[in-house]
DNA sequence: CTGAAAGCGCTAACAG
DNA sequence: CTGTTAGCGCTTTCAG
């Protein structure tokens, strides 16, 4: 490996605007005390000469590393990847973070940790002793896990919990779950249902607890039976058609279904189609998530959007303008919104 | 922003283990010349303080940096994100790229570049003046970009050039497609197709040549007319329905149809449907690249598969074991696998 | 085989 | 407002 060096550095600059390292450093950190005239002197150096400060340099001497690091769940991130079915959480979370980043001068880098791991914390500190990121992303299930938290807060590393509502150190960053439940539901109820079913998530995930909650509460509401169409699942396909079929096989069966993910939705689509149910004739759909596959059913499913991207790139704002006072602000919520496509429709007049 | 040092420093080792700092950074390095005695004497107070090198001050004693760059087109890949189509490059690349750097202690970023900029090459200059990456990949559009070529071969960086045949610096690396397009063709024909369709890719892509000078090939091998039955397309979907439809209208019609990508083979299948054609009774279809779609639609899609990840992969080992004579060898090929599903079958035995 | 010295490129702290 | 002086943590010379 040749041996490289930076090819301009701080000091070409000051010596072609013959000045003192110094005041480079300070126009480049855009500090004030620095004359106009003297900073356009520099200034033009630098783009004579395209100088740009070395990274490494500026972390080494005590000042940022430009770098917020995002930390993924290992194992099932890489199953993701490799089922190929068109999950697209990293590609929504670079959308958001990547770009977020970039327009602070910052770059976004992600890691994939073991959550089942016993020595997370030895892996995660190795990482930021490496990197030394100005701040961390945490999704679940690592925005709760404690020794992490108490990892980054002894640290002083700033840090954003996704998924979390838990107050202590760092920003907690809920993704609209509960309102988004609430909007499925008025849609539906506007639409004129009554019978709505709710096919829950894992109780792994804390947005099941809230996707359910904004359910129960919108059901009440309406002076709708909130519990008699309520059925558990575990966000896989197999776990929702039997959900499905639990609730279809009630009398009178639901008009309408929302379920907590998307592959539980395909699962209720591909089901009450096989029993003869039209959607949405018979049976309107509504799914959360609104990953790819929502655009390939038939029809199409009208579905809550996760707002990942937005949630990345609110998480990065939050992390760059810190200010300690707002660490420990109440949760922050970015709400989702409901994208209606074609499984959605008013019941039959004659719906049993 | 809190100011924040290493916790643990080489010199915290030094003193714990008594040794003098080079002692210490020869066996981080495992270099030789270092006692067996001495090398487990140091890697027990690395391992009992927990001691972690930094990255950037590695990087600013002229050592490595531990980083490779992997650059794709900007306005691509954000137009792919927003779309939510499904598409996995990004994913794939992480797969093969990321996991493999990560087994030899190093890190993989990745950067959006504008092709159509006039100042790609100060874009590209001033990230890698920031990064210092000890590698770079680039993918299409870029791979043949002279100016970024240039450049890094210019600044000493090794890089891998994917989906690029040209001869010069940096390693050129080709996902198999000529003979994928092979694969295809043949395994058509051993089902008793003679005549197979071919919908062309945008030829703004070298691949898409490859994949049609595949096709040609084998039509050729076995007697059969390479040209009556291939079409112009681009990629997109609408470019799908008008190549599928002229293919429809030839008489007699094709039994089979080769699409340059799944978008395409999309389109395809909606369009001979859409004609009351019988997808694999009526017409098999091919598709090219397998990302998520091809098992969303009905019958799931019989794809070529790009071997995106292990394409990566491979990149990566090419640049880590770099020696300076492999630099011009040969362009290496990654062959790509055809995956059966249920868009094929033996065309009707009284096919007109 | 091991140690001591000299930076790498940049910024914090302090002078002027 | 600008310049000077120390390092940051590590690796490279070059001596022992």
């Amino acid at each position: 490996m040749a041996r490289r060096r930076q090819a301009v550095t701080i000091k070409h600059v000051a010596s072609d605007a013959g000045v003192s390292l110094q005041t480079v450093s300070r126009v480049i950190n855009n500090e004030p005390n620095v004359r106009p005239a003297m900073k356009q002197r520099v200034q033009a150096s630098i783009d004579k000469l395209g100088y740009v400060p070395s990274i490494a340099a500026q972390r080494m001497s005590g000042s940022r590393s430009y770098l917020i690091m995002a930390i993924n769940d290992r194992e099932r991130t890489i199953a993701d990847w490799r089922a190929r079915q068109g999950g697209d959480w990293i590609d929504q979370m670079l959308l958001g973070g990547m770009l977020k980043c970039a327009e602070y001068g910052y770059r976004m880098i992600f890691e994939l940790v073991d959550t089942h791991s016993d020595h997370v914390e030895r892996e995660l500190g190795a990482t930021i002793a490496a990197l030394q990121p100005d701040g961390v992303i945490l999704t679940p299930p690592h925005s709760d896990n404690p020794l992490i938290t108490g990892m980054l807060s002894d640290n002083k590393i700033p840090f954003a919990r996704i998924g979390s509502i838990a107050s202590g150190p760092g920003f907690a960053i809920t993704m609209g779950d509960e309102g988004s439940a609430v909007l499925a539901t008025d849609y539906l109820v506007g639409l004129g249902h009554r019978r709505i079913g709710f096919i829950a998530g894992s109780d792994e995930y804390s947005l099941s607890g809230w996707r359910r909650d904004g359910y129960v509460r919108a059901m009440t509401s309406h002076g709708l039976d909130p519990v008699a169409y309520c059925k558990p699942g575990d966000f896989s396909y197999a776990s929702g058609v039997a959900a499905t079929n639990a609730l279809l096989a009630i009398q009178p069966r639901p008009t309408a279904i929302i379920a907590s993910n998307d592959q539980m939705a395909l699962a209720a689509l591909d089901t009450a189609t096989a029993q003869g149910l039209v959607v949405p004739g018979d049976l309107s759909l509504i799914s959360f998530d609104n990953t790819p596959v929502t655009r390939f059913t038939n029809p199409q499913l009208t579905a809550i959007d996760q707002p990942i991207a937005a949630t990345f790139s609110r998480a990065v704002e939050l992390l760059l303008n810190r200010d300690d006072s707002a660490d420990a602000a109440s949760p922050v919520d970015v709400p989702g919104e409901l994208v209606i496509r074609a499984s959605t429709a008013a019941p039959r007049s004659d719906a049993p």
